[in-house]
DNA sequence: AACTATTTATAAGA
DNA sequence: TTCTTATAAATAGTT
């Protein structure tokens, strides 16, 4: 629509490029406009020069445009990614500073610092448990203490058998439960948070 | 440019706004096509009409046309707000797994349930530490067992001087100290990450 | 979905 | 850049 017809290429002629790129881009902006008025659409345009430079129109406000395009083109999951990605884990650390919050008070209760709150019963469960706990530890450390001294006997007296030790070896055998674990102590812990 | 001019308002008549929202549509993605070659210049164009249903131009991506707008239009660092909170949330997490998890070990050494490399010293800090915290909870547990009977006491033999009771008042003090808490107990909680 | 009279956009020139 | 203008293109109203 001018003197001539021109072919839709690539305008080699830096100036002649640039002046109708002025020219085109104020009639596709006019264009853009006029439909989002006409026919009540909601009407986004985003032009970079070949320089570099941005022009933009929106019949509403650009974000909400490109919310919008992302919310209907891509699928749900994949959209809420940045700000729900955040709120995961968020979520996260919400939870574990509630088991953290738990567990430190059960701690304080295991040192006999925070008992008030406790009723009889409570105190005597405490008591019993700390009680088994100092009999294991009593006993895993007289273990440690015996092996010790039987690697110091060894080595003063020395046997030749091979290293074997030949006499009085020490018996030992304990029996450290490691199930039973405090209250609180549900930890669900990694939970993998998908990206883009 | 038809039979007529028209004034550029929204046009009344659904039907006729439907027909030129098509043909309108039509002519516009043609002309961003077009200036994009023309041109050399990087476009991108979103229609929704009034029915919700989406039309879009990008003469390359519509990803990296939105995103070049945003690198453009705003300011760096509100770009990268939402990735950027999202990490910090990540680092939290991660920080208070850490603390729970190493609170976890100590309250097993506390149970007696994980002794394993512990030596003899940390063993003999572990018995004394429970044997305190032991000696704190039978003098709680004592108290708390004479005040019920203090209390039952009371209401068996009423006093009249004004619910005061008169007599044998059963005296105890507690020194049950708060501070010293275990290791790995320094925890940083709240840290407020701000948003938007 | 076509047609076509008009309006609009714009290529080339000044 | 901006204006002018001949011509190409788009499209409003009609069929």
């Amino acid at each position: 629509m001018g003197r001539g017809k021109i072919e839709i290429k690539r305008i080699d002629n830096a100036t002649s490029r640039q002046v109708t790129f002025s020219k085109r881009r104020n009639g596709l902006f006019k264009k853009a406009r006029e439909l989002s008025i006409l026919c009540d659409a909601e009407v986004g345009l985003l032009v970079f020069s070949s320089t570099g430079r941005l022009y933009d129109f929106a019949s509403s406000s650009m974000k909400s445009i490109i919310e919008r395009y992302n919310e209907t083109k891509e699928d749900p999951h994949q959209t809420m990614n940045a700000s729900s990605e955040a709120k995961l884990w968020q979520q996260e650390a919400a939870s574990l500073r509630q088991q953290l919050h738990n567990l430190q008070e059960y701690h304080r209760q295991l040192l006999g610092q925070q008992l008030s709150g406790l009723d009889v019963e409570d105190l005597q469960n405490l008591e019993s448990k700390l009680e088994m706990s100092l009999k294991n530890i009593r006993l895993r450390k007289d273990n440690v203490m015996m092996d010790q001294i039987q690697e110091l006997s060894r080595k003063v007296y020395k046997t030749k058998s091979n290293g074997h030790p030949t006499g009085s070896t020490i018996q030992h055998s304990f029996l450290i439960t490691d199930n039973e674990i405090g209250p609180n102590l549900e930890l669900s812990l990694p939970e993998n948070v998908e990206k883009e």
